[in-house]
DNA sequence: TCTGGGGTCCTAGGACCC
DNA sequence: TCTGGGGTCCTAGGACCC
């Protein structure tokens, strides 16, 4: 919690269900609902005029279309479009602080004390007024709603308090007065299971949990999320606005009209699924060593299967082909509605691969063929990982679990380091070639000067 | 023919290492 | 012929968020 309300938060009303009013002037005033329209869809926005007849987010599109009157619109999201407003709005906030949170879509922090704002009341004020207005005329009408006070919480908290095209401004102080008559349920954190436990207690507002003690709260939802709700409830909260999240996972799931059983069909949606993710890892520079699979069965139980490789990899066939063994473990005779591919275990580098595409299907008992790795070649065969720590470049560095290493840039935070030795060490390894020479920094340490000298 | 898709974080147990 | 404790990694599941 900070000295002055000096975080905001900015969500757009009802920002897909906005976006389709603003393209399509013939929507305007009506009931409109973004989300899947066949048959197992659920709804993702429902604007304003829908929710006056119950449509609510998540829920099954059928149950939205009993409920709203004929003449509502079912529409498909288009996300380019949302991405495009929601570039830019984001390009707005940045003009205002470099500290700007994006937390989704629709959605960011933007600590205005980063940005050399006035903070006192009326200051924080007109930038409130300031953002809603420019993101309205850049947006061709898109509205949105702000909160701002002493910590990420209440601004949380007041940017929901005024939807749509509301202001809360919390100053330092007002807090408590604000969150109390609140109940537990706009809680960052506390959904339906929470919400049931804590209804089950008696206790239905931020108020009442303000007087639970921690060990029964971390009783009852564990230490990270008892110690949470402890402190969230009494605003007490310092989360910082972090502008760069590095991403951990990234995944491919669908749903199927019907229940699907034949596993040939199976087997060719693990392959669409591992073309998604492994496009969209290579396209982030990313790889991974963890391959995921999730199955929801008929009765929407849902199970995952998961393996880790050594080296990680963002190739849509090996990912494929990891997949389709952890499916053929699991029975999916009575029928699978959805289907996922995951990865995880993520590093911020594209590696060669130095054991090929794929793996061997039979295990062999023998060491997997390759090429033996060696410093004396041409090449060095080196990881990659980012450091956090200060770092100049050429800098030498001994890490627990990679061993020496060396600085490739030079910075604060997450640096890129180089390091050699086992291949059998987890990391991703690349072939560092003499092309890479005329990269280097001066003095480059001799087992990576050595190895990129021509025999 | 209720219940999407893309994520994050946490917990708990077992393996393994020192 | 009894049996430590801490740390890390991996797997599986669950709650939650937008």
């Amino acid at each position: 919690m900070r000295q002055e309300a000096s975080l905001a938060h900015v969500d757009l009303d009802a920002m897909f269900a906005a976006v389709e009013q603003r393209d399509k002037p013939s929507l305007r005033g009506k009931p409109v609902i973004v989300g899947g329209v066949a048959g197992r869809g659920v709804v993702a926005t429902a604007s304003y005029e829908a929710r006056r007849f119950g449509a609510r987010s998540a829920m099954p599109t059928s149950e939205a279309r009993r409920r709203c009157p004929s003449g509502t619109a079912f529409l498909t999201p288009r996300f380019a479009a949302y991405r495009k407003t929601s570039e830019v709005v984001m390009a707005l906030l940045h003009e205002l602080s470099p500290l700007v949170e994006q937390v989704s879509i629709d959605e960011a922090y933007i600590d205005l004390a980063a940005g050399g704002h006035d903070l006192s009341p009326a200051g924080v004020t007109a930038v409130a007024e300031q953002i809603r207005a420019s993101i309205a005329a850049a947006t061709g009408g898109v509205t949105a709603s702000v909160g701002v006070g002493t910590s990420k919480l209440v601004a949380k908290i007041g940017s929901d308090l005024h939807k749509p095209d509301g202001l809360t401004i919390a100053a330092a102080g007002d807090e408590q007065a604000l969150l109390q008559p609140l109940p537990v349920t706009r809680l960052p954190g506390v959904g339906p299971a929470t919400a049931e436990r804590l209804r089950r207690a008696g206790i239905h507002t931020i108020g009442a949990l303000a007087q639970v003690e921690l060990p029964p709260l971390i009783d009852w939802f564990g230490q990270a999320h008892g110690a949470g709700l402890y402190r969230l409830a009494r605003a007490d909260d310092d989360r910082p606005v972090v502008s760069e999240r590095e991403a951990k996972s990234v995944s491919a799931e669908e749903t199927f009209a019907v229940d699907l059983t034949d596993r040939a069909r199976l087997g060719t949606e693990i392959d669409v699924l591992a073309t998604k993710v492994g496009g969209r890892l290579r396209a982030g520079g990313l790889s991974a060593r963890t391959v995921t699979i999730k199955i929801r069965h008929h009765d929407f139980t849902t199970i995952t299967r998961s393996t880790t490789r050594p080296q990680p990899t963002d190739q849509p066939r090996l990912i494929a082909q990891l997949a389709r063994r952890l499916l053929a473990e699991v029975d999916t005779s009575a029928g699978i509605r959805l289907l996922g591919v995951g990865t995880s275990g993520l590093e911020t580098f594209v590696q060669d691969d130095l054991f090929g595409d794929t793996e061997p299907d039979q295990p062999s008992g023998q060491p997997a063929p390759g090429p033996a790795p060696s410093t004396t070649d041409q090449s060095a065969v080196v990881r990659e990982h980012h450091v956090p720590g200060s770092w100049r470049a050429g800098q030498d560095v001994q890490h627990d679990r990679y061993g020496p290493g060396w600085v490739w840039g030079s910075g604060r935070g997450l640096v890129t380091v180089r390091f050699e030795g086992p291949t059998t060490a987890p990391g991703p390894i690349r072939t560092f070639d003499a092309a890479d020479a005329a990269l280097l920094p001066a003095d480059p340490p001799e087992w990576v000067s050595s190895a990129l000298s021509p025999t």
